[in-house]
DNA sequence: ATGAGGATCCTCT
DNA sequence: GAGGATCCTCATA
């Protein structure tokens, strides 16, 4: 990984999150090429609640602990799988989960594994259709994004403005729905819809 | 060994 | 806006 790539991934996930919107995913798994640009992020660390490391290592969340620059995989509601980018220093469990982003390479292929009948917009418009689209499962946990070599890979693009930028709370969670750790660029058709959860209180 | 719940999506109303 | 699909992971015992 370059040292720029470091320098960015090893912030404070609430810093990386918002500093991967507009980075590429360019994943090659299945023999196909398809590239999503990201438009929506979430920030997961150790000393929060809703993060699958708030209890400690366990054998799912271990590459939250590991080196910057991982994939971390997770499967979820029995059938589908979400993919986060790991950061801060190895040994502290964070990362940023990808929620949402642009299909901008192999529209054909992403279309096949979503389904005929899904809009062009909505491809990975959302964390499960993001990684449908690009071909990702459990068995590509762990996997080193900055490696050249790598079936997955991240490519930072230059930080967007902060008035481009949209802050707001997380999705789908129970605790601390409070934080405005959910990140994603204005004006974008392809950011996935706010759906909050039934428990979670409202913004003040 | 067991049970509850989950960083979601789709379909139908 | 509600409900079901579907199974892995973790906590409890």
């Amino acid at each position: 990984m370059s040292s720029a790539a470091r320098d960015v991934l090893l912030g404070h996930a609430t810093q990386v999150a918002p500093r991967l919107l507009g980075a590429v995913v360019e994943s090659y798994l299945g023999g196909q090429r398809v590239a999503v640009r990201i438009v929506e992020t979430e920030a997961y660390r150790q000393d929060d609640p809703a993060s699958h490391t708030f209890r400690g290592p366990t054998s799912r969340n271990r590459v939250m602990f590991g080196p910057p620059g991982h994939a971390y995989v997770y499967f979820t509601y029995g059938m589908h799988h979400c993919l986060n980018v790991v950061c801060e220093p190895e040994g502290v469990g964070a990362a940023v989960l990808l929620r949402a982003g642009e299909v901008i390479e192999g529209a054909g292929t992403a279309q096949a594994r979503r389904g005929p009948r899904v809009r062009t917009d909505a491809l990975a418009a959302g964390p499960a259709r993001l990684t449908q689209s690009l071909g990702i499962d459990r068995s590509h946990d762990g996997l080193d994004l900055f490696d050249a070599g790598s079936p997955l890979r991240l490519h930072l693009g230059p930080a967007v403005p902060d008035d481009g930028i949209a802050v707001g709370p997380r999705v789908g969670i129970r605790h601390a729905a409070d934080k405005g750790w959910r990140f994603w660029l204005t004006g974008e058709p392809t950011v996935s819809r706010y759906t909050r959860h039934p428990g979670a209180p409202r913004l003040p």
